[in-house]
DNA sequence: ACTGAAATAAAGGGTCG
DNA sequence: CGACCCTTTATTTCAGT
């Protein structure tokens, strides 16, 4: 991970579609040489794959939530996880140090399709004894671009 | 937005990189087809970009933590959402319903620049009164894959 | 559907610690 | 010798008629 590298997963990050040549030229590299780094950043698990960014509202998908899970003993913290894996709606789950035992974010359909899932399946799940559902009005931003500072992105 | 357009989303956002070939073959139509179609997806603002995958880790981002943020009158919102905006620590940005005015998703190098973040950054802004930050231990589930109903994939 | 242009992948060779 | 980069070429993919 030199400032080549750098510059390329910020570039990677900015346009997952960057072409090689776009890529080459920014960091004066010839095109094979940028293969060759991008193909090393990919099998070292630096850059673990690359997506299309949606509009979920245009999707159906409008509302977003964060729960907050408390579980009340570590014992089924295995089996939660499990579970959580399966639901789609479920983007992120993290352990979080604190009173909750578990952090999600989830994108649901509506406000009745977000009851379902708290009452009919998070509720139902081995352990947990209570969850706390924060609503998202507006996002001012939401993205995933990993910060490079700018040091790493200093020379060439 | 037929069932073609929701299975092409959902093939971009599984492999950003996917070829308009691989993406035809897959949905039965001709590769100038595949390409209209998603070019319309992008004019239309369903699809808004593509980005990169990255470990976070493997770019010296230890730490990632929600940030709960109250600010005593809604005057502040403005000014607040613009600070924000510029600081490429923080991820995610919403306005929520609840206690906390906002809650941020935020990734930094270590829990010394956490803190920096906290308390010369935020603490400082105007109007805000109270943060409240939960540390995530480890991350179960991290994705953006915004999940396209069965029913909108079903047929062909 | 076909074609020219562009992008990627592969091969061969050179330089520097 | 290994890591890195270069140019050239073959194949695949894309864009426009």
């Amino acid at each position: 991970m030199d400032t080549t590298d750098y510059r390329i997963v910020d570039m990677l990050q900015k346009d997952g579609r960057a072409t090689q040549l776009e890529i080459a030229r920014a960091i004066n590299l010839s095109q094979p040489a940028t293969a060759e780094r991008i193909r090393k950043l990919e099998s070292n698990g630096v850059i673990t794959g690359y997506t299309a960014q949606v509009d979920a509202t245009k999707l159906g998908k409008d509302i977003t939530a964060f729960i907050g899970v408390t579980i009340e003993h570590p014992k089924y913290f295995e089996n939660f996880s499990k579970k959580v894996l399966e639901l789609p709606e479920i983007l992120e789950a993290h352990r979080v140090a604190g009173q909750d035992s578990y952090l999600l974010k989830v994108k649901t359909s509506n406000t009745k399709s977000l009851d379902q899932l708290l009452v009919e399946t998070l509720r139902t799940i081995e352990g947990v004894t209570r969850t706390h559902t924060t609503i998202v009005l507006t996002s001012i931003k939401e993205e995933t671009h990993v910060h490079v500072s700018p040091e790493h992105l200093r020379g060439d």
